[in-house]
DNA sequence: CGGCATCCATTTTGATACTG
DNA sequence: CAGTATCAAAATGGATGCCG
């Protein structure tokens, strides 16, 4: 007979203890960060937790099925396979990532040099970077095209939304490749850079692109 | 020759990652959390992480310290011992810890019933139910003092103060056990039940203090 | 390929005792 | 009070193999 992951618990009625009870383990947040772009297979999931042993991946989406936060999910018509969703009590966690990426991004160790990057991962980090102050009275839309990774990003009068996949008619296109998107931040300067050496090309605005990076800034 | 801990890390540039290769191990948000309510001694550390290892604790401290998130200190006078205090960087942490907060609150399991209490973590759990919408043009103030512990909570126009020790003149003197206030959360229900059975007491306005309550929402 | 189980080495934790 | 030391129990990581 086999224990059910009895996932230790703290014992404390703190709201936060009771929180990292949930997702507390190694991966487990790193897991729901995948999620929050949507959807994903079990085998993008291995990918993009880069690492991660079959065996864990396997026991941490089932503790989080068994806690309601994580539930499988029938992809519809091409792919035809199976896959991973958030449930709304696993969304709600998004503010909450979004902080601890705010602490990462202003705190955290430099990412050493031979540590993975995948572009999705962006659309949590714009999201994180997003300033509102300075967004007022402002609507760009953006279109990033990271080699096969598409990302939106809207700004539209003080709020920013993002997420992967197209929307129509964007105000920019923006055309990369995964390592010119990993130097990408708001930093005029950097934006310059990247728009003078080629290594970003847009279509639209430069002026517009310009604007759209600047609300986009490490220290909230 | 021993392993200076090389904090295992996810190897990731996303600054959810590199948060988490700082505190994504057991106990680390823990032990930030009651710093968080002020500089703490280790041996406190040990009450209230309840059932921590001490081993662990000399661990995760140094790691802390060794990061920039944790300083030792010295205690002034009375005490004139060592603590241990957030470096501005762990200051940085609490809207993350507020957020893993109000996700609990909303989405945990309800504690057990054996599980721990201390009443100094309400400090946070208040300032992850503040809703600043029910507090405009309001001004409370509030001391509580739960037996041995004194709490006070500062409701400004839309803004919310609160910490452990008193404040001169509080608008209410909320004085209870810690297993009433345990029971305090901003349900005006409940708040009614504690204050007419006797297990609360307040000195001011009752009207006052359940404004200040109706101000404490779980859902955000 | 998607998903899970098994075996085994390495780490991390936990329980308990012990010291200045 | 403020930790260290020791040893046992889990959790994790990696390799491998199975099955639809």
């Amino acid at each position: 007979m086999k224990k059910n992951t009895p996932t230790k618990s703290y014992g404390q009625s703190c709201s936060v203890a009771r929180a990292l009870d949930v997702f507390g383990e190694r991966w487990t947040l790193l897991l729901i960060r995948e999620l929050l772009t949507g959807p994903k297979r079990y085998t993008d999931l291995k990918t993009y937790l880069a690492g991660i042993n079959a065996k864990l991946l396997s026991d941490r989406l089932k503790q989080l099925e068994a806690q309601g936060v994580v539930e499988k999910i029938d992809l519809p018509s091409p792919a035809n396979a199976t896959a991973y969703a958030l449930t709304p009590a696993g969304e709600a966690l998004e503010p909450a990532i979004i902080a601890l990426a705010k602490w990462g991004l202003q705190f955290a160790a430099a990412p050493a040099r031979k540590a993975r990057s995948f572009p999705h991962w962006s659309v949590l980090a714009m999201k994180a970077m997003f300033n509102p102050e300075r967004a007022t009275n402002l609507n760009i839309s953006c279109q990033f095209l990271v080699e096969s990774t598409e990302i939106y990003a809207v700004i539209k009068s003080g709020t920013f939304l993002s997420g992967l996949g197209r929307i129509p008619a964007p105000d920019v296109i923006v055309t990369c490749n995964e390592a010119a998107f990993a130097e990408f931040d708001g930093s005029v300067k950097t934006v310059r850079n990247l728009l003078d050496s080629g290594k970003i090309v847009i279509e639209g605005s430069r002026r517009d692109f310009l604007k759209f990076a600047s609300c986009l800034v490490l220290k909230s």
